[in-house]
DNA sequence: AAGGGGATGTGATAATGTTACATTGACCGC
DNA sequence: GCGGTCAATGTAACATTATCACATCCCCTT
């Protein structure tokens, strides 16, 4: 995800894998959230995914690493609070999980997602974004968690 | 849905639930697919909802109003195929479905999907899911299918 | 030590979605 | 009519995704 082509915006760094668990730890911490062995081990395995995996699939590889049977609802518990706290996100299309590539940042994300080969880039447009709460406000709803993601090919499997 | 707020868009009629069926037949036909019994029963059970459900809730009401046992894998092929040819669509965000209240309209859709009834509206902006789509191409990525949902509190509910 | 609270474990189960193959019925050419 | 073919549906099993209820553990406070 580093050296991928992203659209102009700046809110900050992008993190590479080394070190986006940091990052997910600190914001983490900073908003009063433990952040548990658990929880570190559910983290890195999601962010060893370079694609949106389900959370079986992420069970399966913390179970691995940890050695030991995990069972997927601790999984799900983790991965609900890492999506509430915005260090990952859900893709709905997909039934599946990722690793926020800038936690904390503000915005309401778009995932592209390849149907060929499963990975998923990320776009920040918050002028696309805001447009869709704005038409939803026009509509007379009142909008909490746009989900906004393109199904597609990707620039790879074109 | 006849009389909800809509949104400033004129690319024909919406339909009442009575007619629906009439329609979507009409263009499931037009595009050389068999508008059968059994499909029949399943675009009726699916457009008496007001809201999205999900393929099981489908396949009881269909079950009840056939006096048999539907299977739900007859269910969901006929549902994928009402939403291949566009008379239904899939919201993502909550693993349901819905009758389109105008068959074979050439918009992408954006859901408000209410998280407290759990109903839906319907709002079409071409140009918004143009920028959406653009904004995919300017990443390099082919879309195909947008997935517009907004979650949040309907007028009704607020 | 006792108790409280958050995190996790354990097992079961619910809800959603798919697969493989059998059967039915309509149509078509013989 | 007979047999072939094809789309639609039936049937059963199974896979995947998600949640629930309750037990346990551990840290912290008293």
């Amino acid at each position: 995800m580093d050296n991928m082509a992203l659209p102009a915006h700046s809110h900050g760094p992008h993190h590479s894998r080394a070190d986006l668990a940091a990052a997910a730890q600190t914001h983490l911490t900073s908003v009063g959230e433990q952040w548990t062995p658990l929880r570190a081990q559910v983290f890195e395995a999601l962010a060893l995914f370079d694609r949106p995996v389900s959370a079986y699939d992420v069970t399966d590889a913390v179970t691995a690493a940890a050695g030991r049977r995990i069972a997927a609802n601790s999984v799900y518990r983790i991965l609900d609070l890492f999506v509430a706290n915005n260090v990952a996100s859900r893709v709905e299309s997909a039934n599946a999980f990722i690793a926020n590539v800038h936690p904390n940042c503000p915005h309401d994300c778009i995932f592209l997602v390849c149907d060929r080969c499963g990975r998923a880039t990320h776009v920040d447009d918050d002028r696309i974004t805001g447009e869709v709460r704005s038409a939803a406000r026009a509509a007379g709803f009142t909008p909490v968690r746009p989900v906004i993601e393109v199904r597609g090919i990707c620039a790879d499997c074109v």
